[in-house]
DNA sequence: TCGGGCAAAAATGTATACATTTTTGTTTGA
DNA sequence: TCAAACAAAAATGTATACATTTTTGCCCGA
């Protein structure tokens, strides 16, 4: 009954046109299609946990549910599944996948990695310009967040938006397509229960920000396996937290772990 | 132009009943759906080098050429797309994928540390007596293949197997699907052209089975950073001698990059 | 000759009818 | 009561017609 499974890779358009940094990816000019109207509402119901593992998904209901005809509905599951949000079995359909804690804990493991990687290659290949520039400007913005006491909430979304920049440029800088798309897909694994949640006080902010001065110093004075090893262990102090908060409880302020935490 | 992309993952069917060990993944006992079928008659022919970079692949022309209609023509190039093969855009169809040397070589980069990752988890949780047995019998085969002096084409082919073997036990044993799913995407990536050769010696295989053995050693004494290290540099091996191929030509017996090379 | 604009052609997106498979529920026999 | 068998229902796979978008090629004017 088992079926072979495989992880799999969606292509934008005209890669070599690598854009110098994609973020944020703005989204097509042109209308979005019922396909991708369905996808993203789909997704969103997903990772907001809305289907119970194991739970099927009927082209026909969520045809109903919808408004849209099959068509569309069956190209959102196919697109869903594989991005390994769904299962699926031919003429058996769709059904949610589920994420046992281990499964999510891999997916740092995985991201840790591939993020070291990054910071590798990126050392490897030089920063350009324009890369240090976004570096110097983002870890800037995170000083001057971090020079008061305290973080607002307002504060915390600035900072994730730092954070983002920061990992994002060095993917780039990377300069390897498979390997973002992969860090990308760590990040968009469901929250399988409302207690996975990290926790992140100001001081672990503060520690992490200074993971991403040490990380970038690494990059430009072209030490690449330290750099390689500190991105390593930066990410994977995220599932620390993980673990810790799903092992003991902490007072701290809890954030939600769907990839939008600053890490 | 450029539109987002990102990596995806495909899912089977029930993913906790996770087969001990996946290897050969059978096929499904029902015929397969015309869908299947245009997958793997396309994936076969892109892994073949038959679509040019950038070449466009029209669902009519493919209808015509396979004599199906559009629908399982659509669901196929989709999936495909989601492997990374092919690049896709809105109302504008799918696309041959580019794959420059630099993105070869990154993959194998990937792969490496994924590998080594895995080693990792697999000494960290400990084998089952299954997989222990799986890989000692796999040594052994080699150990036996490996006595004589020359390698047949036959023997080449058993060889592959046992390394299959190996590295997929590994994977068993990590625990994650999302891991082995990345593996497994890493080992697809079309040839760029016929000189993407890699040249394998019968000292080669002695030396990548020798590392095999030092692997399996590290992972039964729980040495899990060895363990990761070992496999990390085993797999990177294959790049070093993919660059040597590209570079300055070897005169060693050639076999093709497409992921049934024994690494 | 070049470039913009328009219309025809072609390609992709969507809806829907039909085919095949799976699932479900009942019946029937022991 | 249980289980195998069968038929009805439902779900997915496929083909195709139509809608919308993109592409192509031509015309026209500067």
């Amino acid at each position: 009954m088992a079926r072979p499974c495989g992880l799999v890779y969606i292509s934008g358009w005209i890669p070599h046109v690598s854009p110098m940094f994609s973020s944020p990816p703005r989204p097509p000019a042109s209308p979005p299609t019922r396909s991708e109207s369905v996808i993203e509402t789909l997704r969103s119901a997903i990772l907001g946990g809305e289907f119970a593992p194991g739970e099927r998904l009927h082209e026909v209901k969520l045809t109903a549910r919808l408004g849209v005809s099959r068509t569309p509905v069956r190209s959102a599951l196919q697109k869903l599944a594989s991005e390994g949000l769904l299962d699926y079995a031919p003429n058996r359909g769709y059904a949610m996948r589920d994420f046992p804690v281990d499964e999510i804990i891999s997916a740092y493991e995985v991201r840790a990695v591939l993020e070291g990687l990054a910071a590798r290659l990126a050392t490897e290949r030089g920063l350009t310009a324009v890369h240090r520039a976004l570096l110097e400007r983002a870890l800037a913005d995170g000083d001057q967040l971090l020079a008061g006491g305290a973080l607002s909430p307002v504060d915390r979304g600035v900072y994730r938006d730092v954070n983002s920049t920061i990992h994002e440029t060095i993917h780039a800088a990377a300069g390897s397509r498979m390997l973002a798309d992969m860090v990308r897909l760590c990040q968009h694994v469901p929250v399988s229960s409302p207690r996975n949640v990290v926790a992140f006080e100001v001081r672990d902010v503060r520690r992490r920000h200074d993971d991403h001065h040490r990380i970038v110093e690494a990059i430009l004075s072209r030490e690449s396996w330290r750099a390689e090893m500190l991105m390593r262990d930066h990410v994977a102090s995220v599932k620390t937290s993980l673990i810790r908060s799903l092992t003991g409880s902490s007072t701290a302020e809890a954030a939600p772990v769907d990839g939008r935490a600053s890490v």
